[in-house]
DNA sequence: GACCAGGCACATC
DNA sequence: GATGTGCATGGT
């Protein structure tokens, strides 16, 4: 909660995921898959102006092809077409096209589903349970796990679920709290954290300097 | 022009 | 299992 409450007061609130709907926050998991925000967002504009994310039965009436048209500029759009298609064949035939049903699977049952769907892998599993259905499970991103292997907090070899670990049995079961501090990693990161970036002003300087005088190791910077 | 970015599935060893 | 490789665009 240190490092938390060290980020909260350095970035501030993020009122993350930005969607509009549970909907849109499925198919935005799947569209930032390795690929940045910034894209995201202008392939998200489209479908929203096609109308495509006003609801499950739109989205289940777009061929794949216009699909990948429109979510073009985000990359890897057959790809990632295919998959929204996946996702949304799983929520019919699971639960008959009802998305909030789908949503309110009990989170172990919903997380199995996701993760047996192709093209969701965990941290897209994660999102999902998080940012559109509420439940309480910690993503772990490419931010999170370069920020904590920078500071020396992991190992290289540390598996998404390791990560995921170490924050859920060391945090409170907490909607509002995960969303936040995931949001605080990603904050960071793009800041801080990047391939090549140095961390000057990182706002976790000073536990790296405690954490690294109890292990005796330099630590990396940020 | 090179490199990078909130992954994942699949092939190969 | 572990390690490549393909998927693809826009920004820097």
């Amino acid at each position: 909660m240190v490092v938390f409450h060290r980020l909260f007061g350095h970035f501030g609130p993020q009122r993350w995921w930005p969607a509009d709907s549970p909907l849109e926050v499925m198919v935005g998991a799947i569209l930032t898959q390795n690929t940045a925000w910034s894209n995201v967002e202008i392939a998200i504009k489209a479908l929203r102006e096609s109308h495509i994310l006003s609801s499950m039965a739109a989205l289940v009436n777009t061929t794949e092809e216009t699909l990948s048209g429109l979510i073009r500029p985000c990359g890897y759009f057959r790809v990632k077409a295919h998959r929204i298609k996946n996702l949304i064949a799983a929520v019919e035939v699971q639960t008959g096209g009802c998305l909030d049903k789908f949503l309110s699977l009990p989170r172990a049952e919903l997380r199995e589903k996701l993760l047996s769907i192709s093209g969701v892998g965990p941290e897209t599993a994660d999102s999902i349970l998080l940012y559109a259905a509420k439940k309480p499970v910690f993503v772990v991103d490419a931010y999170t796990r370069r920020a904590l292997f920078r500071h020396g907090w992991i190992s290289p070899k540390a598996t998404y679920d390791d990560i995921q670990s170490l924050f859920m049995e060391h945090l409170p079961l907490d909607v509002s709290l995960y969303n936040e501090y995931h949001a605080l990693w990603v904050a960071l990161g793009k800041v801080f954290c990047r391939p090549k970036a140095r961390c000057s002003g990182c706002p976790l300087e000073e536990l790296l300097d405690q954490s690294s005088a109890q292990n005796g190791k330099p630590h990396h910077t940020c």
